[in-house]
DNA sequence: CCTTGCATGTAAGAAGTTACATGATTGA
DNA sequence: TCAATCATGTAACTTCTTACATGCAAGG
């Protein structure tokens, strides 16, 4: 799965443009994947000299013109073959955990910084996710459904994990800093 | 956090070869960070010739030749200058859930193979995970302790969503596939 | 006046993967 | 005899990010 895969399943749903995929992606796909302008636009142009999508200019008033995708039929076949791939594994990238296991190496101060620091971030993108669920639960299909139910069980499980360690690690040493209210 | 961050900081705690290091991410990493040779071995170079490590020629019997890598003093500040930066957002790039996102696009027999055989990846994951807690628990630090705990809370937390989703997918729709006993 | 939103693109470079190339030893 | 483990490295390529470049309109 490339975010050329990606981009072509966004235009099998409905015609876009570049500006509208990036929307997607910070709404819908936030928290399993992303791309920027740097790989969309040059994606939409090859994409569109392979016959895959055609490309459609919208004048409109008050506001910078628009080139809207479509999918072709050779763009349908493609994306069908994409989804009769083989599944990628997942991959995650965490700085945070890196740090954790490198704990020892670092001031305790330090660490208990990043511990706080990743509960707010957490718990910020819980509630966050939870609204967009609230939100777009209605009009997502059940598997949409379940993918946002994966997202927020994580992150859920994150938050107790880190709440729970923060008050371990507290009674083992004492130095954590309080957690701060905002 | 790039790979030479990381290749660094684990010759911060012993010195190692390239081969080394790579076992080192398929054990305790694996469910956060990855990188391969063709990564570890032209970063020791680079490293080597920025003198933040030194090299060693080890000569074995009945075995080839190691290279065993040392941080030197500055290094160890290199080091602690990754530490001291901000934290990098975890990112997670999961085909599995780009995949649910286009669930109406595909056959939903192909989405139910998909579903269960996450599912089963997941299990399987879990299982590794849990199982290396048991083994290397006592000699873990505890914030590599807290590390292990979110990584088998989010999977935890998979399975259970993956579980309920197919039941409730079930009912909605008679078309997942009976679980495969092995 | 200043920021946000709307809107498209390029160029340089970072970072990493995959496949290739080599070769001895051990155990099944 | 065959696979796995040990062990190091390169080259070509893919992919993606960051920074740059531009510019109008609306709202506070």
């Amino acid at each position: 799965m490339t975010g050329q895969d990606v981009i072509l399943g966004i235009l099998a749903v409905e015609p876009k443009s570049g500006y509208d995929i990036k929307k997607k992606f910070e709404n819908l796909f936030s928290y399993f994947f992303d791309a920027s302008y740097g790989t969309i636009y040059p994606t939409l142009g090859k994409l569109e000299k392979e016959g895959l999508i055609t490309k459609e200019n919208v004048v409109q008033q008050g506001k910078p013109n628009k080139h809207i995708y479509s999918i072709t039929e050779q763009g349908r076949v493609k994306f069908q073959s994409y989804l009769e791939s083989d599944i990628q594994e997942n991959v995650l990238r965490s700085d945070f955990m890196v740090r954790l296991i490198f704990g020892e190496l670092a001031d305790p101060q330090m660490v208990a910084g990043w511990i706080n620091n990743a509960l707010q971030r957490s718990q910020a993108e819980l509630l966050s996710l939870e609204n967009d669920y609230e939100r777009m639960g209605p009009n997502m299909s059940p598997t949409q459904e379940l993918c946002i139910q994966i997202g927020i069980g994580n992150i859920r499980s994150q938050v107790q994990v880190l709440q729970d360690g923060i008050a371990r690690l507290r009674t083992i040493n004492n130095n954590m800093e309080a957690p701060s209210h905002e």
